[in-house]
DNA sequence: TCCCTTAACGCAAACGGATTCATATAGTTG
DNA sequence: CAACTATATGAATCCGTTTGCGTTAAGGGA
C-alpha cells in the first residue's frame, strides 16, 4: 500500500490536517513546520491520491472532450491533435486532467458523455463539432453540467457558451480576396454535410458575391467531399463552362487536392489560368504544387479559447453565456493571381 | 447534493449493502429485492459516484495515452483520431476511461505523466510512440505500472508490453510487391528521425532489395520529411539520375504527394513512366492523382489491440510482457504497374 | 500576574460508496 | 421439533483528503 497523508503526519508528529495544509501552502502553517514536513514527505516517497481529494472535493479536476464520430470526419486533416494542444495548454496551467469521449457511433458517444457527467467524472465538456440532431448538447444543458462548443450551435445562441470562427467572414474574406485580384467570375466548391461550417462557409461565399454585385451562377457551385470521382467531375463540367470561372473558394483543402490534380489534367495551370483558395490551411496546402493560398482558422487557438472559457465557467457559472470568435487569417501562397495579370503585360 | 446510496437504501428500506450489490448484479441478492431497489433508483434518478467507486476499489478504471509531442508528427494524417478510436473501442467494453497526456515539450509530458501515475489517476497508459531518449517509457517500468508501447521499444524488448506493425516486413514486402511487378532500379524516400519505425522501414528496403540481388545505388536514396522544396529537389535529382529508377518505395503519404506533383511537373508519367508505393493509406493515397498503392499499417487495429493488451496486463499481470504485430496489407491502386508494360505492348 | 488575542495546529466529521463479518430468515433434514 | 444449511441482509469499517471548528500555547497589554 502506498504512503498517505497519515503515514506522513505520524512520522512527523503532526496532525493529517497539517500534512494536508502543508501540501496546499495554507498560511496558516509556520514555515518551519511546512520544512519539517515536506522533509518527511520527500523521505517517505509521499505523493498525494488524487483521487481521494477528488471525493472530498467534489470535483474531478477533469474536462471532457467529445469527439465527433463520423470517420470521414476524423480523417479530415489533424484537427484532433491540434485542438487538443491548445486545450491542454491552457488544462496544464490550472491542473486538469483530460478526458475523451468518444465512440464507434453517435449513441455510442452520448451514452459515454451521459455516464461521465452523471458519474462525476467531469467538471465539464468541450464538444468538438455542432451539428443538427446531435443529443450531447441538449443533455449537456439540461444536466446543468458548464460546457462550451467549439463552432456555432445550431440553437440557443445566448445559452450555450460557445468559441467558434466567423466562417461567414472568414469565407466573405476569401472570396473578396480573389475579387480584389480583380476576379469575377467565381466558383464555389463546399460540401453540403449536417455541419454548421459548412453552410456558414457557403453563405459567406454568397454574401460577398451580392455585396459585390457580382453574379452566383448556378452552374459555379458544387458540392462534394472528399471523393475524387465527383470531384474530378465537378472540376471538369466547371472547367468545360462556356462561361468558364477564372477563381474557386473550396471549402477544404484535401477537395482543394482533387480539384488541383484534375485542372492540371486538362492542361490548365494554376494560379495562371486560374485561381485557387481554400480552408484549413493544412499540410496539405503546403504540400501542394502549387502550394494553396488558405484561409487559417487557427486551430490551436480554437482549442485553447475554449478551455480557457470552460475553465473560467466552471469556476464561477454564470447566467450569461458568452461565445468568443477567434479571427481566421488568409495564408497567401502561390494558388492565387491576379485575373488577366498575364493579357495585361502583352498590351 | 445529488442522491447517494444511502439515500436509495433509505427509501427502499434495505441496507445500504443491498443497493451496493444490486448494482453489481450479485447473486447473493433476490430478484425481488433488485426489482424493488432498482424502482427506487429509477423513481429517485439515482446514478452511481465514479468517484467514489475509484477510491475503494483503488483503481480509476481509466487508462492513459500518452501523445507524441512533436508538432511536426502530430500533423501527419490521421493517427491519433484513428488511434483513439480503437481503443476507446475495447475500452468501452470494460468500461475503462480514456485520459489523455499530452503537452507542448517532452518535458510536460512527462511531468504530466508521472502525476497521473503517482496520483492514482490511471490504472496504465499506452504510449503512442517509440523513440530513443525518451523518459516516459523507463519511469513507467520503474514505477510498476502496467503500460503498452505503441511501436518497438528502444531496448527491454521482452520487459517490456508492445504492439506494432512489422514494419521492416512491410517494407520489404513493398519494395518486393514493386520487385515482381519487373522492377530492379527502386529508390527509397524515407525520414531520418529519431522514430523506430523510419529506421525500420528503411531496414525492409535493403533486406528485399539485397535478399533479391538488386543493387542499392546510394543516389537513389533521399531522405526528407513533410519539406516540399527538398522533396522536390530530391525527386528531380532521382529523376535527372542517368540511370533513372522506374519506382520508388516512399515511407508517408504526403511526402509521396510531393514526389509525385514534382514528377508531374518534369512530364512524366505515374504509374507508366514510374511506379510509386507509399505508406499509411491515408485519405490522401485515396484523394492523390493517380490514387496511390499504399500499405494500410492499420491504425485502428494497433490501437485496438494495445488497448488490449494493457487490460489483460492490467486485469492479470503477468513477468512475460508479449508483443503484438499487426499485419499490415498493401491496398492497390494506381500509381504502380510492371515496369516496361507499354513497351511489350508495342512488339 | 491575569486576561485576551492570535497564531499554529489537532480533532473528527464528512465525501459516497465497497467490503466484511455477523446476524436473521427461510427452508430442509433426521 | 431440533439442528442445520443456504441465502439474504445489516452494521460497522475503511479508502485518503479536506475542512470547519475547537484547542493549545505563546505573546502582549494593563
Amino acid at each position: 500500500m502506498a504512503v498517505t497523508i497519515k503515514d506522513v503526519a505520524k512520522k512527523a508528529n503532526v496532525a493529517p490536517s497539517t500534512v494536508s495544509r502543508v501540501i496546499s501552502d495554507s498560511p496558516k502553517i509556520s514555515e518551519k513546520t511546512k520544512r519539517k514536513v515536506r522533509k518527511v514527505m520527500e523521505e517517505m516517497g509521499y505523493h498525494i491520491n488524487l483521487n481521494a481529494r477528488v471525493l472530498v472535493q467534489q470535483s474531478s479536476k477533469t474536462i471532457g472532450i467529445v469527439m465527433k464520430n463520423s470517420t470521414s470526419e476524423s480523417l479530415n486533416s489533424s484537427f484532433l491533435p491540434e485542438v487538443v494542444q491548445g486545450i491542454s495548454a491552457l488544462c496544464r496551467k490550472h491542473d486538469y486532467s483530460i478526458s475523451l469521449i468518444t465512440g464507434d457511433s453517435e449513441d455510442d458517444i452520448y451514452k459515454d458523455a451521459v455516464q461521465k457527467v452523471r458519474g462525476k467524472r467531469v467538471d465539464g465538456m468541450i464538444i468538438l463539432y455542432s451539428k443538427e440532431d446531435d443529443k450531447v448538447v441538449p443533455y449537456l444543458m439540461e444536466s446543468g453540467i458548464p460546457f462550451v462548443v467549439l463552432g456555432k450551435p445550431v440553437a440557443g445562441f445566448n445559452k450555450i457558451t460557445f468559441v467558434d470562427n466567423d466562417n461567414i467572414h472568414a469565407a466573405r474574406e476569401a472570396t473578396e480576396y480573389l475579387i480584389n485580384l480583380g476576379h469575377e467570375k467565381i466558383a464555389f466548391i463546399g460540401d453540403d454535410s449536417e455541419y454548421e461550417v459548412a453552410k456558414a462557409r457557403f453563405e459567406g461565399f454568397n454574401q460577398a458575391m451580392i455585396s459585390n454585385g457580382l453574379a452566383i451562377h448556378e452552374s459555379y457551385i458544387k458540392f462534394f467531399r472528399f471523393n475524387p470521382e465527383y470531384g474530378k467531375k465537378a472540376t471538369r463540367e466547371l472547367i468545360n463552362l462556356e462561361d468558364r470561372p477564372t477563381a474557386i473558394v473550396i471549402t477544404d483543402d484535401l477537395d482543394a487536392l482533387i480539384v488541383l490534380s484534375a485542372i492540371r489534367d486538362m492542361d490548365l495551370r494554376i494560379p495562371d489560368d486560374i485561381s485557387i483558395i481554400s480552408f484549413n490551411n493544412s499540410v496539405i496546402s503546403r504540400i501542394a504544387s502549387p502550394p494553396l493560398t488558405s484561409v487559417d482558422i487557427q486551430i490551436y487557438e480554437l482549442g485553447y479559447e475554449s478551455a480557457r472559457c470552460l475553465i473560467e465557467e466552471i469556476k464561477e457559472p454564470s447566467k450569461v453565456k458568452k461565445s468568443v470568435i477567434i479571427p481566421t487569417v488568409i495564408e497567401e501562397r502561390e494558388s492565387c493571381k491576379p485575373v488577366n495579370q498575364t493579357k495585361y503585360k502583352h498590351y
